[in-house]
DNA sequence: AGTAATATTCTCAATATACGATAAAATTAA
DNA sequence: TTAATTTTATCGTATATTGAGAATATTACT
């Protein structure tokens, strides 16, 4: 196993349920001697990507909170679609969770969500938090991107190895991307409805989409031309956005006063 | 140099300002072969700490997005602190922005804020910023509980090596302490005055601080007890909640049947 | 489309580096 | 104070990592 195997391998040990763990528990999991375990541990101290808790327990480090800080300060999609989501919040017509998610290799992680003060649930959708690939409107209006080969691939190691099953699943991602849009109705979280729209630039290799959710005893059939109305508009509008931003990195790449 | 530190020394070429490099520049700024760059960056890729981006950039990955976010669930200083943030913005006499920092390492890092509304200033203090360590009350507030020789060295790393100047700067924090609190104007950002209170848990190896940011234009000196009013009792409910956090996770770690 | 320029991966042999067993030291608990 | 646990240090060996350069793939340009 590299070094580097082994120092990701434990920063994936961490979780929302397991937050702190000793040299011992990790040795024990990984099945590596802990004297090893113990070097390890204390270059990734060092360098911030784990910190000392009580008891002999080790924790993530600040290192993640300073690059998550510069992710946020320079994604473009962040950049272009976080200002929009309140904006889309209050101009839907009932309380709403509002979310930007990208497709990064083989997930869909949220990377920027506004809720509705009074919007009463917690969803899963959360910033950061990885989405099933499969299920849910935010994650559908992505996929829906994807087509040919690495469309199957994809399928293939989420486990719809089925090439009837496959087929089922694509003709119904068709079927969305006729109308323009994906609705779906607790494929994520019971009792919530989701909406999404597609969002991609592909020069900056972004494959996103917008979308809001719902209460499903908020929600009622008048509602749902607003709610489209209001994605698509705002979902052009980050597009733009992208492409205005994308510009300005190109200029400053270009800028030879930028090269040293 | 050992794989370990050529990751991490990637890493910590991508900043706020270049937020994405090619594997060009990478070689050309750590004078590493480029066949040794596109290897580690590739494992990289894969594992999700850098993502390939236009052009043949590539930027820092979601790991760092799925990392913090789990920080952001589990650490107890967040936990505990971050809910008040907002209320402590309501109830200070004029705009304001709220932060919770704290020490690592080295580094004094805001690891949560709170900006009201009609706070009007692009300040300095987000979440995920590294702050100065010898400036601005949020330090203080934090440098202040450290005493002898780990004060002194991290003095003399921070450069303050004259014995003069160290007696000088820790016979001030020395006042502040019997005082209670800190409060400085225009150390960090100018235009800006700040009020910090000391929080800590030694149990859980915390030295923080709860911190408001006022304009100077907007503040008045009969603010001033309010001021300190609201952050000493919200510090001091923040230390409780701390507490109660320790002892719930000591409860969880105890638990055998969370022992496999 | 076709070609040139760039970017990326691959191969391989030399060697530096990480590895793990064990001992020593330091810290914490009883 | 002693015992137990955690952490660091040592060291020979095995092996993973390195970098030069060739081969291939991708992108940009005409």
């Amino acid at each position: 196993m590299s070094g580097f195997e082994r120092f990701n391998k434990i920063l994936n040990l961490f979780s929302e349920k397991r937050s702190s763990l000793t040299v011992a528990e990790i040795s024990e999991e990984l099945k590596i001697p802990s004297s090893t375990i113990y070097r390890t541990v204390r270059e990734m101290v060092l360098a911030d990507f784990l910190e000392s808790a009580a008891g002999s327990y080790f924790r993530l480090g600040q290192a993640f909170i300073k690059f998550n800080r510069i992710i946020n300060l320079s994604d473009p999609l962040i950049q272009a679609g976080e200002p929009f989501l309140k904006k889309l919040a209050n101009e839907n017509p009932i309380p709403s969770t509002n979310i930007l998610a990208r497709l990064f290799g083989d997930k869909v992680m949220c990377v920027a969500d506004f809720k509705y003060p009074s919007f009463k649930n917690n969803t899963s959708y959360q910033k950061g938090r990885l989405m099933p690939l499969l299920y849910g409107a935010t994650s559908r209006a992505i996929i829906m991107q994807i087509k040919g080969k690495r469309l199957s691939d994809i399928l293939n190691r989420e486990g719809l190895n089925d090439d009837n099953q496959q087929k089922i699943f694509i003709s119904g991602l068709d079927e969305d991307k006729k109308k323009g849009f994906c609705k779906t109705e607790g494929q994520v979280d019971n009792g919530l409805i989701g909406f999404a729209i597609s969002i991609n630039n592909k020069k900056l290799g972004i494959e996103a989409s917008l979308s809001s959710i719902f209460n499903t005893s908020d929600y009622l059939p008048e509602h749902e031309p607003i709610i489209y109305a209001n994605l698509s508009s705002y979902a052009v509008l980050i597009e733009r956005y992208i492409n205005k931003i994308f510009f300005e990195i190109e200029a400053y790449h270009n800028n030879d006063l930028n090269k040293d």
